[in-house]
DNA sequence: GTATTTCCTACTTATTTGATATAGAATGTT
DNA sequence: AACATTCTATATCAAATAAGTAGGAAATAC
């Protein structure tokens, strides 16, 4: 049920990217060497988020990447949602003929509830929140 | 993020011998035929049930399996604790050490405030409440 | 035009998952 | 005691997924 480095690095750029907003376009070298992630790795992570318009880029010297909406617009549940190929805790909730037996699986419909839950949380999480450091424990 | 077909298959097979708890011992064999699952991955599924002290064996003709506990008592986040080798959302969270960056990681711990969400969920459905179909769309 | 930086496609490798196979030990019936 | 039936324990294997790498094409500031 692990989340997979996509995601938790996706949520990382996110978070770089906000943090160095009003600093010009921010190059994937750097943020390579912030975060410990490879830069063919980043390249690969960026393109999606790009995608979703979560981040704008701008080529050639000088440029990089930054984001394209509002720290505050940008939430957990979205970036899962992209990075996870399937983004719910089992896949006969999204597919139900994926198991024959789904019509009455009553755990099915628990799975789906949890999901449920999960996504409220992930949300109403966003990037403006993991800025502030909402989170001390 | 997707629960792997262990925790999916465990409760299944709970909610099997919950259904027919008076019935005497439960085979192998039937639930293999009602869950459609092998029954040679039911019986490696069951023994972490056995050890975890949510099922019975009794061994020989006419053994079989039955709950060592009531429905109420089992919920779906101990089978999850049970069969996922990781149950949190991402490593670093008991882990530390496993990201250099865990000491100043805002997201870490907003995928910790997730997890605990979900397993509150988890933690609060018991094999009793899906034996009820408490779970109506 | 050159250096810098992003963009795109494909490839490689490692890990995990799902499942089966084989052999054997325990138990209860007869 | 023999036998059928069940549980127990490893070992193995193939497929899928995840993680990361490589090389070059396109764009733009200077």
């Amino acid at each position: 049920m692990k989340l997979s480095t996509r995601s938790r690095y996706g949520a990382r750029i996110l978070v770089d990217l906000a943090r160095h907003n009003n600093q010009g376009p921010v190059q994937i070298g750097e943020i390579s060497k912030r975060q410990d992630i490879s830069v063919k790795y980043l390249e690969q992570l960026i393109r999606p988020l790009k995608q979703a318009s979560m981040v704008n880029s701008v080529r050639g010297p000088k440029g990089g990447h930054m984001l394209a909406m509002r720290p505050e617009e940008i939430t957990l549940g979205q970036i899962v949602r992209l990075f996870e190929g399937q983004s719910e805790l089992v896949e006969c909730i999204s597919n139900p003929e994926h198991c024959d037996m789904s019509d009455d699986c009553q755990v099915r419909l628990a799975w789906k509830d949890a999901t449920r839950v999960l996504y409220e949380k992930l949300d109403s999480t966003t990037i403006a929140d993991l800025l502030k450091g909402n989170y001390s424990e």
